[in-house]
DNA sequence: GCCAACGTTGGC
DNA sequence: GCCAACGTTGGC
């Protein structure tokens, strides 16, 4: 992978648990709890600071794109999965081998409106998206910068 | 709340 | 290494 060119990625979460609302009041969070292992793949070998991804509200009312974030560190160990009291906590992980890592996103805007899932579907330049597949249950997956584009001028 | 799709686990 | 059972995701 080119590690000088900006990448793409996109990031769901439920907006009852995690929502770009609370993200902009926080300006910057950590995202812990990614317990799939090619999510964390593209989080610890992807991801750069710099890289721009679509914000996604999945499990809700309106799923869809509400907005865009940056990757502000590389991948570093999610202190979660040490944590017994944490519901993402991983008994089978140790600090000398973490199996779990994460990165901290900031804030960068809010779209005026949800761009939704269904219009997502409907446009035939966006079909490859990973997002878009059937069954797709992956948390964090990359964006083509051609999709990337295309979907901002949708807003 | 339902359920299809998928990843993970564990018995063998 | 197969695969059934199970748990989770996430749209609807």
């Amino acid at each position: 992978m080119n590690s000088d060119a900006r990448h793409y990625w996109l990031m769901k979460s439920e907006p009852d648990a995690f929502s770009i609302d609370e993200l902009k009041r926080r300006k910057q969070e950590a995202w812990d709890g990614v317990r799939n292992y090619q999510a964390r793949n593209f989080m610890r070998d992807g991801m750069r600071p710099g890289d721009r991804i679509f914000f996604y509200h999945s499990n809700c009312a309106l799923p869809g794109i509400v907005g865009i974030a940056e990757v502000a560190t590389d991948a570093y160990p999610d202190p979660s999965q040490f944590d017994p009291h944490s519901p993402y906590f991983d008994p089978g992980s140790t600090r000398e081998q973490p199996r779990w890592m994460l990165v901290e996103v900031k804030f960068v805007k809010k779209f005026k409106r949800t761009i939704s899932l269904d219009e997502l579907k409907r446009h035939n330049a966006l079909t490859g998206m990973p997002l878009l597949r059937k069954g797709n249950r992956l948390s964090v997956m990359p964006v083509d910068a051609a999709e990337w584009s295309y979907i901002l001028q949708l807003e």
